[in-house]
DNA sequence: ATAACATATTGACATTTTTCTATTTGTTGC
DNA sequence: GCAACAAATAGAAAAATGTCAATATGTTAT
């Protein structure tokens, strides 16, 4: 796979700020209603908002509305993807080229 | 594994940045130079070693001194210990579990 | 229609991050 | 010691991000 850097940066913002990844932790295990994580996080709703728009942005998180409700989940598309991602980058190739030199 | 929330956030800014994937790209496949990378990437040198700090905070890459060169490299054990934290982080739960419910 | 509620958007402000130039530190060879 | 080079640090400016209060939008029940 060709990896895109721009779209990999987006994707791994997901997992660079504390309340995201709180997000993701409470996210772990099964669906959750938005007013449920809002009650659970020390933040303000319109915060979360934000944070769930970056998290559905980088593909990880996905939402599904149910009336006035929105439901998030773990998307297992994203994260597959974000996988492949991840392993692309920490390749830590064969150990025989492991040797640079600045002669 | 228990996870570390501010560990976590520090591991994932190696990945969150375009010029940051960029070098990740160039390590992967083997250890390079300081002033190797800074040939091929597009920015000044203490810009360079900015990115090289956070990159080396995160676990992800390794620095390994020779006379007056760095040697940079991917971390097997960073990029494992990073690797467990994505694997909490993107549980997506036994699907019995998976619905929330507002009643 | 209107009230109540859940969520999203807007706009402002503070903090953090990225980037640069200039300088410093550390190493090698003369 | 001194010149040359590699890399790190300091400090400043610009850009991006995180946060909130206020407001708007969309949905449900009366």
């Amino acid at each position: 796979m060709e990896l895109d850097v721009k779209k990999t940066a987006i994707i791994f913002k997901a997992f660079c700020d504390e309340n995201r990844i709180k997000i993701l932790q409470l996210l772990s295990g099964g669906e959750k209603c938005a007013c449920k994580l809002l009650k659970e996080m020390n933040i303000t709703q319109p915060t979360l908002s934000h944070h769930m728009k970056i998290l559905c942005d980088s593909g990880i998180v996905e939402g599904r509305k149910e009336g006035k409700w929105m439901h998030y989940s773990i998307s297992k598309e994203g994260t597959e993807y974000a996988r492949k991602c991840f392993d692309i980058l920490t390749d830590t190739g064969c150990a025989i080229e492991n040797q640079s030199c600045c002669e």
